[in-house]
DNA sequence: GAACTGGAAATAATC
DNA sequence: AGGATTATTTCCAGT
């Protein structure tokens, strides 16, 4: 084994620390029929749509409700201070749309997890008495809180705990989170009831409960509060509906805040970036006052929301400490509740237990999963999982810790599944999309620059991403012109992961004389969302020059619970772009595409070396062929590794590619692809390659597949076509390399998952050939792996060993780990991905 | 004056 | 444990 001597080798793998590569990307959903009594994602073209997860009990009131009322009673359900668990009967859409076929009813235990703090316990009557008065908005309140309720004290020292949850809460990296998040569109996975009973197959995998999907709740003295806001800010998306398309300056109702002191008043950003109070702040106070720490930080926490924020966030924004009370209780989150999960910050991990009556069911995180017991968005259990199910029934005694199921997972999506959703129940932000179905295709015509410093809360903002020209950013939805979209825009990962929100970044709305572009601000699982108005008068175009980027502190986000991902040297980002198009049928379709990789941070931006193109994507083990790499700082002391990792994920073979030193130049190297360490190769090997540019400088990996010779010129066009032929020219064209992506983009096939494994989605994404990649800077893409698994082609010994641990040893290891915090645990970690089947 | 920038000092995290 | 190095975060100054 060759090694490359390249210090950016000695780097830990995080993914070997935490085994996340086995955190499989969420499910996708399924062409779904209309099926009114779900998630209620309400989406307005041309207006900001409103996320708001569906109440179980909604079902029990029959019809769906008015567009409002799910919206309310989103919420309550999500903060209403109770816990609960409760049966519920999950019937699957059925093949072709839920309806046609006889209905499958299947037991799908979920619990409703709300909690209810020491202050809220002695109002709860009140409190459900006037829930109840509030007819279907408080619908969640109407049944009686008997026994089907588990009332379970909120613990302050837990929610005190420096520990606490920052309200930003990553869905990124947090199986729990991110995966869950994708739960809602679990149900949609089947399209027939064929599949529904061939993959009932699907397990649960124990996530962190440190992601538990409950959502704090405001309790007591906050809950008025709370719901005025929950109003305010339902007007507040009225609001920006109808003046969408008349002013861009869309004048919010003020904050309500039961702190109404500026100083500590809670905006969008510290929202995001809450800073645990108990937590010395880590440095001196800045003399401007940028930097707050004070208990008024915390006064009323969970009563701002972020979501409320009308106004582009203003620069130095107060950094009111954020508890996971400020997030978790702000109304945004019930706006967007379907994709919004109540996070379990607000259970108290010590009270986390099922009460006897109820029948235990995992409710899973962010997705909602579970929220909606006419099983719309709960999953088949396979046997195992029913039977753990079973045994959490049986043992759901309120005296004991439920016991955790063996081997749990999602469904998986069908693949080649098309981007068709309903339009109330729309995917999370961590599902893949393609970026073109049937005519429509979402392009961005001007790619962000690589580069993009992003600003801290304690800086003003340092303005809006840019193009490389100089512009902006622009986005281009093809093929429809009919009415107004929203374009969203969140910021998401580019690690060799799947794409998924950034923990550490979020999008940051810019305003201003130089801001020509209306933009609105919405808060979907925690990740901030700006919406862009697409309109046929502009051709359905738009330049995105009111998107910054915030950097919120490491420090935070690590702290939250359940989170995984490490901000330190994780300062890439991708901007993702999607749309809804409505269809006549009352659905949706929903297309993404990701920008290049865009460095946010200063340092790195002057130092590591970024790939932004390869010439060719692939060779044949003899190697040799000359590759160009286009990017930036590429020093003359740069050097270019080729590696392949083994099933533990550690690099099995690395070697150095020789430079070709006189046809490289500053933003360009040309190396001889090093020939694979085996020639005897039967089936196509994904390796990667990365530029370093000494200790700990290295570029992100980019994958490169090697091909064996004898199906070298059968699977060539397919490896470089659409893209661009193989080229072995000194330097060509940028425009004409392929576009190295990061190895997770689901355009771009998902490391570990996508491309390591059959991955449902991977498998969708190179099987549909509507659900093609898309192709930044205007080049063609890397191959999928599942392109060749396809072809029959076998995948790389990571994709079929994958190095983290089987679901019962995942679920050890989380559990473990958690419990260092809690008493009681029970998540649910989602794995969208075969890897543990 | 506010927003935006570039630079770099101060601080924190790792080695 | 302590110094060196690296990375992050805050602060400053200029446009």
């Amino acid at each position: 084994m060759t090694t490359a001597n390249c210090p950016g080798n000695e780097e830990l793998d995080f993914r070997l620390i935490f085994g996340e590569d086995g955190q499989q990307p969420p499910l996708g959903p399924a062409d779904l029929e209309t099926d009114e009594n779900t998630s209620f994602y309400i989406l307005n073209v041309g207006q900001p749509p409103l996320v708001v997860s569906q109440s179980h009990s909604l079902q029990r009131h029959g019809g769906p409700p008015p567009a409002i009322s799910p919206y309310l009673q989103a919420h309550h359900k999500t903060y209403e201070p109770i816990y609960e668990l409760q049966d519920s009967k999950y019937t699957p859409t059925g093949v072709g749309g839920g309806g046609n076929g006889p209905p499958k009813t299947f037991e799908c235990p979920s619990i409703q997890i709300t909690s209810i703090s020491p202050s809220c316990q002695q109002e709860m009557e009140t409190s459900e008495n006037e829930m109840r008065a509030k007819g279907p908005d408080g619908d969640y309140h109407d049944r009686p809180l008997s026994r089907d309720h588990l009332y379970l004290p909120l613990d302050h020292s837990y929610r005190d705990s420096s520990l606490s949850p920052s309200p930003c809460s990553s869905l990124s990296s947090r199986s729990w989170f991110s995966d869950a998040s994708s739960c809602e569109s679990i149900s949609h996975v089947y399209d027939d009831v064929d599949s529904e009973l061939n993959e009932a197959a699907a397990r649960f995998t124990l996530g962190s409960p440190l992601t538990s999907p409950g959502c704090s709740p405001q309790t007591g003295p906050h809950e008025e509060v709370w719901q005025q806001q929950q109003q305010q800010q339902h007007h507040h998306h009225m609001a920006f509906t109808h003046s969408l398309s008349h002013s861009h300056g869309h004048s919010l109702s003020p904050r309500q805040s039961p702190c109404h002191s500026p100083r500590t008043s809670v905006t969008d950003e510290n929202w995001l970036s809450p800073r645990s109070p108990s937590r010395p702040s880590s440095r001196p106070t800045s003399p401007c006052g940028k930097r707050r720490h004070s208990s008024a930080d915390i006064c009323y926490l969970g009563s701002l929301s972020p979501h409320h924020s009308p106004t582009a966030t203003p620069g130095p924004s107060p950094r009111g400490s954020v508890t996971e009370d400020t997030w978790i209780g702000s109304p945004s989150m019930g706006v967007s509740s379907f994709q919004c999960c109540p996070s379990e910050a607000d259970i108290p991990s010590k009270t986390r237990k099922t009460s006897q009556d109820c029948s235990g069911a995992i409710q899973s995180g962010k997705g909602d999963l579970g929220m909606d017991d006419s099983g719309n968005v709960s999953p088949l259990l396979d046997s195992p999982a029913e039977e753990a199910m079973h045994g959490l029934k049986k043992d759901g005694s309120g005296e004991q810790f439920l016991s955790v199921p063996s081997h749990f997972t999602w469904n998986k999506p069908k693949p080649g599944h098309t981007p068709i959703f309903r339009a109330s129940s729309l995917p999370p932000l961590d599902w893949p999309l393609p970026n073109q179905y049937g005519q429509y295709e979402l392009k961005i015509e001007v790619h962000p620059k690589a580069h993009h410093r992003a600003h801290y809360e304690t800086e003003g903002s340092r303005g809006a991403v840019k193009a490389t020209s100089g512009g902006h950013p622009v986005v281009k939805l093809v093929g429809y012109n009919e009415k107004p979209v929203n374009l969203q825009m969140f910021i998401g990962t580019a690690d060799d992961r799947y794409l998924r929100p950034h923990a550490f970044y979020q999008v940051h709305r810019i305003t201003g004389k130089t801001v020509a572009t209306a933009s609105q601000e919405i808060i979907i699982t925690s990740t901030k969302v700006l919406e862009i108005p697409l309109l046929p008068e502009n051709n359905m175009s738009a330049s995105i020059d009111c998107a910054g980027i915030l950097k919120l502190r490491n420090s935070d986000i690590e702290l939250r619970k359940g989170e995984t991902d490490i901000g330190r040297k994780n300062t890439r980002v991708r901007v993702v772009f999607r749309v809804h198009i409505p269809q006549p049928n009352g659905k949706v379709v929903s297309l993404q595409t990701v920008s290049i990789p865009v460095e946010c941070s200063q340092r790195s931006a002057q130092e590591l070396p970024q790939v932004e193109k390869a010439s060719i994507s692939s060779c044949p083990v003899s190697g040799g062929e000359e590759m160009v790499i286009i990017g930036s700082n590429f020093f003359p002391e740069s050097k270019v590794i080729f590696l392949e990792k083994g099933p533990d994920g550690r690099p099995q073979w690395e070697v150095e590619a020789k430079i070709i030193r006189e046809k490289s130049q500053g933003s360009s190297i040309m190396v001889e692809v090093p020939p694979y360490h085996s020639k005897t190769v039967t089936s196509a090997v994904q390796v990667q390659f990365y530029v370093c540019n000494g200790k700990r400088k290295r570029s992100q990996s980019q994958r490169f597949t090697y091909l064996p010779v004898r199906v070298k010129q059968e699977h060539r066009d397919d490896l470089d076509s659409p893209a661009v032929p193989p080229m072995s020219m000194p330097l060509v064209h940028a425009a004409s390399l392929v576009c190295t992506q990061p190895l997770s983009s689901p355009e771009h096939s998902h490391p570990p998952d996508g491309l390591l494994s059959s991955s449902p989605r991977g498998l969708a994404a190179g099987l549909h050939p509507l659900q093609a990649p898309c192709a930044p800077m205007g080049s063609p893409t890397l191959p999928h792996l599942p392109h060749l698994q396809a072809q029959g082609l076998n995948a790389p010994p990571e994709c079929q060993m994958p190095f983290h641990p089987g679901p019962a040893a995942t679920a050890s290891v989380h559990c473990a780990r958690e419990s260092l915090f809690l008493n009681f645990c029970v998540y649910v970690d989602i794995f969208a991905d075969g890897v543990f089947m």
